[in-house]
RNA sequence: GGAUGUGUAGCUCAGUUGGUUAGAGCGUUCGCUUCACACGCGAGAGGUCAGGGGUUCGAGUCCCUUCACAUCCA
C-alpha cells in the first residue's frame, strides 16, 4: 500500500545526475542492499530464489564495453527478481588462472617462468608495468614459485580495477559472495572433482599426438583452435617407383624424412594403379606404401599427399585408420629431433638428416630440404605460393605442431556417439536466451572429434593432482598414479609428496614424480556453480540452490565454458547446471566492425560513465537484446540521461505541487483521492503498462519492457502532466487537485519501480525524496495496486485534443502562452465525450478563453481557430 | 563448404497468432524563454519493408529462391 509521509517531501532545488553515483553507492554497500540472506533463501521454496552464475571476468584482461553491456543486462534481471521478492544469489569472481595472466605478468614484470630454477627468497622482478621490451631474450627467468608470486601480485590489483567498474555500473551483486579461480577454494574444488571424474572412469589419461603450440610448449584442446589462412608453397616434389617419378605437392617439405605413406583417393583414376605398391623419398630413399583413403582431397594439390606423422590432423585420422607408423620428427620446440631417427638408420638420408636437419627450425629445415632437393634434382619446377588453413592456437601466432606427449583428457562426447547424445539432450533442458542459440551448442557438441585435452604445460593455474610410481629404473609406472585424499587438497604434486610416500623420494628408483602439469583454465571456470555456491564447503546451501537458473555470458564460449560446465555437472551431479542461459551479443563499434584492442577502437568503460553518468549508459545497454550484437552508440546514451533527467524533474514538479492530505478525507490511501476520470484513466494506461513490462520481463526481454514504459512516461509527462497541472495547482478547486496529485503520485511510484532495474541510480535518487528504503527492495508494482475504473483510451483522446490546440499554435508560429478565443473540435463521437469530460484540463492546458464548439469528424482536430499571439517578453 | 542470425526512414532499432494509411528515438527542418526541465517544449518532412516468385480476400510478417552482411564451425 503507498502512503504519504506526514512531512512536505525535501525536495532539491536544481536536481541532478552529478554524484548520484557515489552517493548511493556508498549508501547500498554500508546498507547491505544487495545482500543475500542465506537463512532466508534455506527457508524459501526454491522458485523463489535466483541463483545468477556470474561470469568470472579475467582479472588480468582490459576492461570494455562489452563487460558494460553484458553484466548490465544481467543485473537488470538480477534486479527484477529481486523486487518480486526472490532471494537473489549474485556472485562475483574473478578469473585468474590462465595463460592471459602469464602474459601479462611477462610483460609486467619482464620475467619468464622456468620450471628449473630454485625459488628465491625477497625476488624482486626488474620491471613493475614499466619494462620497454616484450622481447622473451629481454626477459629475466625466475622459478614456478616466484612466478606465482608475481602472478597472485599482479591479480589483486587488477581486480580492483574491475570491482571499481563494477560498483560504478551499479552492478547488484552481493560483494560478500566472491571467489577467485586460483583461491584454495577453487583449485581444491576443481582437483576434487578432477579425482571423482578419474575414479569413475570419466577421465582419463592417454599418449596420443595432440596440438602443441611451440612458443608457449603447450597443448592446446579443440576449444581453442583457431583456423587461420597461412601463406605457404606448393612444392611439386618426385618420390621414385620402378615405372618412373610420382609427384606430389606439398607445403611442408621439412617433413619428408617423416613421411609414412602416400595416399590418394580410392576413386582417383591417376593412381588407381599405384594402389598396394611402394615407392622411395626423395633424398632419404625410404620406401613406403602408395594406399588409398578417401580424406585425400583429388582436386587439391597433385591429389596424392604424403602423411608424415605428425603434419596435420588429417594425418592424424590416416595415422590411425590405415594403422601407419609413427615417425615423429618435431619436438615440443618446434625443432626437429636432434638424434638421427631410426627407420633412417641404413639409409641414404642417414648421414644427410644429421648433418643438415638435425636440430633445426621447421623453417630452417624446409630451406635446407628445399636446397637439397634442388640440388638432387627431386623439386619439379618452383614452389608455388599458396594459401593454405592452419590450426592455431586462439592466442598464439605459429601454426600449431602435433606432438605426441601423454596428457590428461575428460571424456566429453568427442570420441562416444552415446555420451555425445546426452550432452547435446542436456542442451535441450537447458532455456537458450535467445532460443537459436542452442544452435550453437548443438553444433558444437555434434562436430566435436575428441575428448577434452585438460593437461597444460603452464604454471599459474590449479596443478594436476597425481603422482606417479618410479620403477626400480627410475621410470615412471604411468598406469599406477597415485591420486590424494579428499582432505589434502588443494595439492601441488611438484612441491607435496603422495601419501606414503616423503619428500626425499622424489625422482628417485622406487619413489615418485608429480605431474608437472596444471589444468586447462576451463578445468575452473566449468566448476564456478560448484564454487560459487560452496560444493562440500555448504552442502545445505548447494543442495538447496543447485541447479542455478541463469547462466549470463557471450556466445563466442558456449564451445567452451557454457559447455565445459555442462559436462561438468552432467558427470558429476546428472544434471544441468542451470536451467537458464543468457547470451549477450557484442559491441560493435559505429562502422559495424567488433571492438577491439587491435583495431583502436576501444573506448575505456569509467570515463564513459563518468561522461554520460551511469544510469544513462545502463539505458544504452538495456536497449540491446539477448543475442543481438549492438553498436556503440552515444546517441543512445544521451536519451538515457534524458530521461534519467526528465525523472527527476517531473518527479520534483508532481511532488511540488503539495500534499494530498492538505484536502483531507483521504487517510492515506492515494487510490481513494483519484475521482477525476482523466486521472482514472492514466492510471488504467498505468495498469496496462505494469502488465506488459512484466511480461517483458518474464521473458527476458528486459528491452521491450523499457520501451513500454518509457513511452508511457513521456506521455505522462508531455500530455497528462501539462493537462493536469493547473488542477494540480488548485484552480478548479480541492477535490480535483487532491484527485490530481494522488494520481501523478500514483503514477510515479509505479513508474519509478518499472524502471529501477534500468536506471538504479536515478530511480533510487527520486524515490527516496518521498519514500523510507530502497526503491531496489520495495516490491515490483502490479496492476492491482492501480485504481480500477479508468478508461486508458480517453487520456489519447484528450492528449490528440492537446495536440491540435498545439498544432494550430503551431503552424500560426505563435507561442503555446497564446490565448484561443475561438476553435471547433472535431472527432468521432465517442472521442468527443471523452475530451468533453476533460474540457476544463484541456482549455486550462491549451489557454483556450471561451467555450470550445464540438462537431463529428474523423480524425481528432481543431478547427476555426482564433487565437491572440503572446506578447514577447522582452529580453 | 556447413550452421545460425541479420537486411524496415540519413542513423540505431521496434513491428505479437498474417488484418485499416508500416512505428519509435536520434538526426534534420520550422517554431517557441510555456510559472519542473533549453540537458527543455511544440510542430513538420522523411520508407518500393534487400531483389524476384508463390500461398491468401489480404503479406514487412508464411513458403520458395537470389543477393548482401555478421558470427561460429570446417
Amino acid at each position: 500500500m503507498t502512503t504519504a509521509p506526514a512531512q512536505h517531501p525535501a525536495l532539491p532545488e536544481r536536481p541532478t545526475l552529478d554524484g548520484l553515483e557515489e552517493k548511493w553507492g556508498a549508501v547500498w554497500q554500508q546498507q547491505g542492499t544487495y545482500a543475500f540472506d542465506r537463512e532466508r533463501a534455506l527457508t524459501l521454496p526454491r522458485e523463489q530464489i535466483f541463483a545468477i552464475d556470474t561470469p568470472p571476468p579475467t582479472a588480468s584482461g582490459s576492461l570494455h564495453m562489452g563487460h558494460v553491456f553484458s553484466f548490465t543486462h544481467t543485473d537488470c534481471m538480477a534486479r527484477y527478481k529481486r523486487m518480486l521478492g526472490h532471494e537473489v544469489f549474485y556472485p562475483i569472481g574473478w578469473d585468474d588462472n590462465g595463460l592471459p595472466t602469464e602474459k601479462r605478468v611477462q610483460n609486467y614484470y619482464g620475467v619468464r617462468g622456468d620450471a628449473t630454477l630454485p625459488y628465491v627468497e625477497n625476488f624482486e622482478p626488474p620491471h613493475r608495468g614499466t619494462a620497454t621490451s616484450t622481447k622473451s631474450a629481454h626477459e629475466v627467468p625466475i622459478s614456478r614459485a616466484n612466478f606465482l608470486e608475481l602472478c597472485e601480485e599482479r591479480t589483486v590489483e587488477d581486480e580492483k580495477s574491475f570491482e571499481s567498474l563494477f560498483r560504478r555500473l551499479g552492478l547488484s551483486f552481493d560483494w560478500q559472495q566472491t571467489y577467485r579461480t586460483i583461491d584454495d577454494f577453487s583449485r581444491a574444488t576443481c582437483q576434487w572433482a578432477f579425482i571423482r571424474n578419474v575414479q569413475r572412469g570419466e577421465a582419463y589419461q592417454s599418449e596420443a599426438p595432440g596440438l602443441w603450440d611451440v612458443t608457449f610448449q603447450t597443448a592446446v584442446a579443440q576449444a581453442e583452435l583457431e583456423a587461420r589462412d597461412y601463406p605457404g608453397h606448393y612444392h611439386r616434389v618426385a618420390f621414385h617407383a620402378e615405372d618412373g617419378p610420382l609427384h606430389i605437392e606439398t607445403t611442408r617439405p621439412e617433413l619428408i624424412p617423416s613421411v609414412v605413406a602416400l595416399i590418394a583417393h580410392p576413386d582417383d583414376e591417376r593412381y588407381a594403379a599405384r594402389f598396394g605398391t611402394t615407392v622411395t623419398s626423395p633424398l632419404f630413399g625410404v620406401e613406403i606404401p602408395v594406399v588409398a583413403h578417401p580424406a585425400a582431397e583429388m582436386d587439391k594439390g597433385a591429389g596424392i599427399a604424403m602423411c608424415c606423422t605428425f603434419g596435420d590432423l588429417t594425418d592424424v585420422l590416416w595415422w590411425r585408420e590405415l594403422q601407419l607408423p609413427t615417425r615423429s620428427l618435431i619436438t615440443r620446440t618446434g625443432r626437429m629431433h636432434h638424434e638421427n631417427p631410426e627407420w633412417l638408420v641404413g639409409t641414404p638420408g642417414e648421414q644427410l638428416y644429421a648433418e643438415q636437419i638435425a636440430g633445426k627450425t621447421a623453417y630452417g629445415a624446409r630451406e635446407a630440404i628445399v636446397a637439397l632437393l634442388r640440388e638432387s634434382g627431386d623439386l619439379d619446377g618452383e614452389p608455388t605460393p599458396t594459401q593454405r588453413k592452419a590450426n592455431f592456437y586462439e592466442r598464439g601466432e605459429k601454426p600449431l605442431e602435433i606432438v605426441t606427449t601423454r596428457q590428461w583428457y575428460i571424456r566429453n562426447g568427442g570420441r562416444d556417439a552415446a555420451l555425445n547424445a546426452e550432452l547435446v539432450a542436456r542442451g535441450d533442458e537447458i532455456a537458450f536466451h535467445p532460443a537459436f542459440m542452442r544452435s550453437r551448442y548443438a553444433n558444437w557438441v555434434a562436430g566435436l572429434n575428441g575428448d577434452w585435452l585438460v593437461s597444460r604445460q603452464r604454471f599459474f593455474g590449479p596443478t594436476i593432482p597425481v603422482w606417479y610410481p618410479l620403477d626400480e629404473d627410475g621410470e615412471p609406472l604411468w598406469d599406477n598414479y597415485i591420486l590424494p585424499t579428499e582432505e589434502m587438497l588443494p595439492i601441488d604434486p611438484m612441491a607435496d609428496a603422495p601419501p606414503g610416500y616423503t619428500e626425499d623420494q622424489r625422482g628417485k628408483p622406487g619413489g615418485f614424480v608429480g605431474d608437472p602439469d596444471v589444468f586447462d583454465t576451463w578445468a575452473t571456470s566449468s566448476l564456478t556453480p560448484q564454487i560459487a555456491l560452496g560444493w562440500r564447503r555448504d552442502d545445505e546451501l548447494f543442495g538447496h540452490l543447485f541447479p542455478m537458473d541463469l547462466r549470463p555470458q557471450a556466445h563466442d564460449i558456449i564451445r567452451t565454458w557454457l559447455f565445459a560446465t555442462v559436462v561438468r555437472a552432467h558427470w558429476e551431479h546428472g544434471t544441468i547446471p542451470w536451467t537458464d542461459a543468457a547470451i549477450s551479443g557484442f559491441i560493435l563499434d559505429p562502422d559495424r566492425k567488433k571492438m577491439s584492442k587491435s583495431k583502436g577502437n576501444v573506448v575505456t568503460p569509467e570515463d564513459i560513465l563518468k561522461e554520460h553518468s551511469t544510469d544513462a549508459v545502463r539505458y544504452w545497454a538495456a536497449s540491446g537484446r539477448l543475442g543481438t550484437d549492438a553498436a556503440y552508440d552515444v546517441g543512445q546514451m544521451k536519451v538515457g540521461r534524458r530521461l534519467a533527467i526528465k525523472l527527476l524533474n517531473a518527479t520534483k514538479f508532481a511532488l511540488s505541487f503539495g500534499e494530498v492530505e492538505a484536502f483531507g478525507e483521504v487517510e492515506g490511501d492515494l487510490r481513494a483521492a483519484v475521482t477525476e476520470p482523466l486521472d482514472l484513466a492514466m492510471l488504467a494506461g498505468l495498469r496496462e503498462v505494469v502488465e506488459k513490462a512484466t511480461a517483458g520481463f518474464e521473458s527476458w526481454d528486459y528491452t521491450r519492457s523499457l520501451e513500454i514504459t518509457e513511452a508511457f512516461f513521456w506521455t505522462f509527462c508531455d500530455d497528462y502532466l501539462e493537462l493536469v497541472k493547473d488542477r494540480a495547482y488548485g484552480g478548479q478547486g480541492e477535490g480535483p487537485a487532491a484527485s490530481a496529485r494522488a494520481a501523478l503520485r500514483l503514477g510515479l511510484d509505479v513508474l519509478l519501480r518499472l524502471l529501477a532495474p534500468i536506471q538504479p541510480y536515478t530511480t533510487e535518487e527520486v524515490w527516496s525524496w518521498w519514500h523510507e528504503g530502497s526503491i531496489h527492495r520495495a516490491s515490483w508494482p502490479t496492476a492491482e495496486e492501480l485504481p480500477e475504473g479508468g478508461d486508458a483510451t480517453m487520456l489519447a483522446s484528450v492528449g490528440a485534443a492537446l495536440a491540435a490546440v498545439r498544432k494550430a499554435k503551431s503552424e500560426a508560429k505563435v507561442g503555446m502562452r497564446s490565448e484561443i478565443t475561438a476553435l471547433t473540435l472535431t472527432g468521432p463521437h465517442a472521442a468527443l465525450e471523452q475530451i468533453r469530460a476533460a474540457a476544463d484540463d484541456l482549455r486550462a492546458a491549451g489557454r483556450i478563453t471561451a467555450e470550445p464548439q464540438y462537431a463529428a469528424g474523423e480524425a481528432i482536430a481543431a478547427a476555426d481557430v482564433e487565437l491572440i499571439p503572446a506578447e514577447k517578453r522582452a529580453g
